[in-house]
DNA sequence: CGTTAGCACTCCCGGCATTGGAGTGCTAAC
DNA sequence: GTTAGCACTCCAATGCCGGGAGTGCTAACG
C-alpha cells in the first residue's frame, strides 16, 4: 500500500532531518555529502524528482533545493522518525524543573507548559478541560468577612476552584454553612452539566430561610459551580517562535501571535480535535498536526503535538507544542511525554488522596 | 530657565504630533503645509536646527527630516501635549469591557490590563504590589477532603489570597479549626513582614496539639501567608507592539517580546521606579518613562505610562502601557487615568466592606 | 533684524542589470 | 539501474543610477 521503497524512505528521512535543522532547500549534492549516502547525486536528484511527484517534497521554485511537503511531514513522523528517549539527565533536569509537587491542577498545567516551552524551544500550551460530565463532590462557603465569602467548588477528579463572592452584609457565619451544607447535599455527586439555578435553589431552600437571603447566595453558588467547568488556557514562549527564519517577516510573526492572543481559538480548536485522536486507530498517547491540518488562520507553517493528562478515565487537560512545521518532532514527541507521565503521575497522586476518602466514608 | 519661545514650543509641538501619527521624519515642508503655519519652510528650517542643536530633535542623517529625541518627548508630554478627557460614549465603552464588579484584586487588575490594551492599541501591564506592610487579617484553614485543606488569607486592604495545600491524613475538620483560629488570633495584625515562621508556630502551638500534626500544618500556613505577599504580573496585547513600523524587524520584535517574558524584569523595574514618582515634584498621578529613561535590554525605543491603583494610603497595585517612544501618550494618559479612576472606586468598595466589619467589631 | 526665496548639496530608496552559486533535468555512457 | 557531464534556470547579492525629499547657506526684502 505505502508505495516507497527503502531508498526513498532513507532519502525522505534524510531531507526532512536535514531540512528541520537548517530550514534551507535541501540540494541532492550536499545531501550525499552530509549522509554518506552510497548512491551518486544524480540517483538522488531522480529519486527526489519521484518523490516530489509522490507529494513528498516540493520545490519552492525549479532550481532550487526539496523541501518537504505537509505529506513528507506526515509520513516522516508516522514512519521514519526515531524517538529517543530522554537521557537520564535531560529527564532529571526536566523533572527538577517541573514543580510537582502542585495540589491544584491548573498549577501542574501552567508549570508543565513552561517546561515545555524552555526544554523544546518552541510555543506551549496548556488547557484545563470541559469538566461538564464531572461529578459535584463539594460545595463550601465560606464567610471571610461581613458581606464577603469565598465558594469552594471541589471535583470528583480532586479538582479544586474557588472564587469570592459578596453576600448580603446580615448574613451571619453559621447560617452561610448552614445553607452551604444544604446546597453540598442536594447537589453531591451530580454531574456538573445537570445542574441548573432551579436544582441549586432547590437544594438550598432545604436550609429553611428565607428567601431573600437565599437568593443572592444560591446564584453565586451556581455562577462558582459553572465557572468551576470553564476551560484556561495558559500559552508560553510565544516569543521563542521569532527566532525560528520562517518568522522573518514581521506579517507572519504577528499572525502568530494574534492567533495565539485570540482567546480561545486554538483553545477551541485543541478541544475539538482532541478527541478525535482514536480515529487512525493510531495507538499513540500524543496528537500530531502538521502545516495545513490546521486551519487557524495566522498558524500556517505551524505544527501541534499535543497529549491530554489523564487520571485513567477522565481527561484533565490538555498540553502541547506548537512549532514551525520544521520543527523537531522526534525530540518534541518524546518531551512531551515525559511530561505528561511525570505529571499523571501527580494527578494520580491527588485523586488517591480523594480515593482514601471515598472509603473511609463507606 | 526653560529656552523654548513660543513658535519653538509650537514648532516642536507639530514635530512631535507629526511624528507620533505617522512615524517618519518630519520636514520643515511638509509641516508647514499641515499645519498651515504662518511662517515660512524656511524660518521652520532654522527653528529646527536650532531645537536639533537644543537636544530637543534629532536628523537620522544629514538630509533627512527631524525625529522628537527623548528629551523632545520629555518637554512635549511635560508642557506642550494636551490631554482631553475620554469622550463619554469612550467612557462607557470602556466600562462596559472593564468588569468592574470584581472581588478580588488581581481580577481587577487583569481586567484593567486587558482594557487597557484594548483600547489604546499598545501592550500593557498590571502588577499586584508588595504588601509587606499590609496587615494580616484573617487565615482561616478549611479542610476539603481527609489530606487537603484550603488555606484563605485575608489582608486589610481586602486582599484575598488562597491555596490549596496537603494536611496530614489524620487531621480532623474540627481539629484544624481550632489550629486555623489560633493562628488567626495570634497573628492577626501584625504586618506581612514581620511574621516569622517562629510566630507562625509560636501563634500554633497556643492549640495545645501535638507538635507531630502541627508542624506540618503550621509550615502550610507561613508558606501562604508569605505568598499572599507575592507579585503577580499581567501583561497584554504584547502582540499589537509588531504592528508598528519600528518593530519591522524581527530581532526588534524578538527583543521586546523576550523582555516582557522574562519573568519579573519589567515587574522590578516598575517595582523599582514607582516609588521615586513625587521625585520632580510632579503632582500628576501618572508616571512617564520616556526611551532611554528605561535601561532595560530589548526595551529601548519604548516608554511607560504607569499609574498606580489605590485604596487612599496604601499602593494597591500598578497599572502600565507599553508602547513606542513614539506612542500617542495624550491618549494613553486619559484612558489610563479613567482606567485607574474606576479600579479604584471598585477597590474603595472592596475596603468599605472591611471597614463596615471593623465597626461592627468595636 | 527677522524672514524668506532660491539654490546647491546630501542622502536614502527603489528599480535595474549583472554575476555567481547552487541546483535541476536530461542524455549518453558504463 | 546508476552515474558523469552539461546546459539551463533561478535566486540572492552586488553595484549603479536617478528621483525625491530635505537641509543649510546666502542674498535680498520689508
Amino acid at each position: 500500500m505505502n508505495p516507497l521503497d527503502d531508498r526513498k524512505k532513507s532519502i525522505l528521512k534524510a531531507v526532512v532531518d536535514d531540512y528541520i535543522e537548517t530550514a534551507e532547500p535541501i540540494g541532492s549534492v550536499q545531501l550525499v555529502a552530509r549522509h554518506g549516502l552510497a548512491v551518486s547525486s544524480a540517483t538522488v536528484r531522480s529519486e527526489m524528482s519521484e518523490l516530489e511527484r509522490l507529494g513528498y517534497l516540493e520545490q519552492p521554485h525549479t532550481s532550487a533545493g526539496r523541501v518537504p511537503s505537509d505529506q513528507g511531514y506526515r509520513e516522516y513522523v508516522d514512519e521514519l522518525m526515531r524517538v529517543d528517549p530522554l537521557a537520564p539527565e535531560e529527564e532529571r533536569r526536566i523533572r527538577g524543573r517541573l514543580d510537582d509537587h502542585f495540589e491544584e491542577l491548573a498549577d501542574a498545567l501552567r508549570s508543565a507548559s513552561s517546561v515545555l516551552s524552555q526544554t523544546t524551544g518552541y510555543t506551549s500550551v496548556a488547557m484545563t478541560p470541559r469538566l461538564r460530565t464531572s461529578q459535584l463532590k463539594q460545595i463550601k462557603m465560606l464567610m471571610i468577612e461581613p458581606g464577603r465569602a469565598i465558594v469552594v467548588v471541589v471535583l470528583a477528579a480532586g479538582i479544586v476552584k474557588d472564587r469570592v463572592v459578596r453576600i448580603p452584609e446580615m448574613l451571619d457565619a453559621e447560617t452561610l454553612a448552614k445553607i452551604s451544607a444544604a446546597v453540598e447535599e442536594g447537589l453531591s455527586g451530580m454531574k456538573l452539566e445537570d445542574i441548573t439555578l432551579v436544582a441549586v435553589t432547590a437544594a438550598g431552600r432545604r436550609a429553611h430561610l428565607p428567601d431573600g437571603l437565599l437568593n443572592q447566595i444560591l446564584y453565586e453558588a451556581y455562577v462558582s459551580i459553572k465557572q468551576a467547568d470553564s476551560m484556561n488556557v495558559y500559552t508560553d514562549g510565544a516569543n521563542r517562535m521569532l527566532g525560528f527564519p520562517e518568522f522573518a517577516a514581521v506579517g507572519k510573526a504577528k499572525g502568530f501571535l494574534d492567533a495565539l492572543a485570540s482567546d480561545g481559538l486554538v483553545a477551541g480548536y485543541l478541544a475539538e480535535t482532541a478527541p478525535s485522536e482514536g480515529g487512525t486507530g493510531n495507538p499513540r498517547p500524543y496528537m500530531i498536526r502538521i502545516g495545513q491540518e490546521i486551519a487557524l488562520e495566522g498558524l500556517d507553517g505551524c505544527s501541534f503535538v499535543t497529549t491530554t493528562c489523564t487520571d485513567g478515565c477522565t481527561t484533565l487537560g490538555s498540553i502541547g507544542v506548537i512549532g514551525p512545521t520544521r520543527m523537531d518532532y522526534a525530540k518534541v514527541v518524546s518531551h512531551i511525554g515525559f511530561v505528561r507521565r511525570t505529571i499523571d503521575e501527580g494527578l494520580r497522586r491527588l485523586i488517591d488522596a480523594g480515593r482514601s476518602e471515598e472509603e473511609n466514608r463507606t
